[in-house]
DNA sequence: TGACATACATACCGTTCGGTATATAAGTCA
DNA sequence: TGACTTATATACCGAACGGTATGTATGTCA
């Protein structure tokens, strides 16, 4: 522990970085957007973090952690049943997109399209796949479990965690439109009733 | 009708253009890309379509035109019902992003990403908002006509539609997903049947 | 054919991009 | 205290950005 120390809270910095990168997207973000939001001097940013590839990746994985206590932790609960999960989940998700300053849209959304229009760097690329499969498997699972508890074939659970991640993302993006938030939670309602149906199986047979 | 006549189609260079900002975005579209994709040179660019930010605009204004016809169009038939013409919308709008050099993305959802993050000029912001509020409108009038049909009131049209468009949007960015075209099929199909329950209320009172 | 208008090609503009060399300030350890 | 190590600040780098001036080729109209 020799030397000059630090005058900056690094977690504090990457909370700002990543909160630049998850309104403005990769390649929308600029050093200086990182400079101004963080008040240090690039070399100061270069030295703690590396390029701005490795600011992304740290950012990415601060995002995955921050969803992951406050929206995702709800699908792994027992203590409440699967349509109750589900809603608190995507409400949650839907809070964590607001902002003051307006929406901030989906830090893995804009990753995705970044990704798809080849302006991620290479290593980037295969951690936004391994999110993405990570979060499939999570509702995958969450729905067997769910199948399970109320007795049905889990055959349907590969069908169903797709249906809620396309649901989850459509929801998210939805955000950076004009859409009102009570628009939102009528979907959220809509949808639930409908996986509700499918895991109680009131109606088919 | 004076002076040297254009040597390229100016149509199809438009749709070259566009096919490029669908794949790489607003931000992350160069005009090299540009140049490299139509085979014209810069001068002979700004000369027919003025800057990047009016390239753009033109590249919206035919990307939504090709949507309607090939995807929309299902949305505003009165010879097949309403759930098959949902069912042939949703699967439409997968089949025109499927391309042989993988996933082209959606141009309105990157547009809304690349929005919210402040980079589109502000006359293409206003734009992007008034396209995604024809298309939501455009699902409110779809319910509504089918509530009506179905001698059902119509009070549900706006939440159904607003549902719609977030199953769409999602079903979209999944396509950049590494999800395969057989699990989002599944989604469409869990989808169709859903929003089918509720225009026939089969189950409820 | 000649005057003119437009398309095309080269080469260039100022600015901003991501990233760094260098010098100085400010700490730690002996 | 003094040697050493690290943080900060200024100033700068080559490359790529969006956009354009200029010269020449090629067409239309009279």
């Amino acid at each position: 522990m020799k030397g000059r120390p630090r005058t900056f809270d690094e977690g504090q910095v990457l909370s700002r970085i990543t909160d630049v990168f998850w309104r403005k997207g990769y390649v929308g973000t600029t050093m200086s957007d990182l400079v101004e939001a963080t008040g240090l001097t690039k070399p100061s940013l270069y030295a703690a973090y590396g390029n701005k590839a490795s600011m992304y990746s740290a950012s990415l994985d601060r995002y995955i952690e921050q969803q992951s206590q406050t929206a995702y932790v709800h699908l792994k609960r027992d203590d409440i049943g699967a349509t109750k999960a589900i809603r608190m989940f995507l409400k949650a998700s839907l809070a964590s997109v607001k902002h003051p300053d307006g929406p901030k849209g989906c830090l893995v959304l804009s990753s995705s399209t970044d990704d798809c229009g080849g302006h991620l760097p290479n290593h980037e690329t295969a951690k936004v796949h391994a999110m993405n499969a990570l979060a499939q498997q999570t509702y995958v699972a969450f729905f067997e479990r769910a199948l399970l508890s109320a007795g049905r074939p889990t055959s349907d659970a590969q069908a169903l965690g797709t249906y809620l991640m396309t649901l989850h993302t459509g929801l998210r993006q939805m955000t950076t439109r004009g859409v009102s938030k009570a628009d939102l939670e009528d979907v959220v309602e809509f949808s639930v009733g409908c996986i509700a149906q499918q895991l109680d199986s009131c109606c088919d047979q």
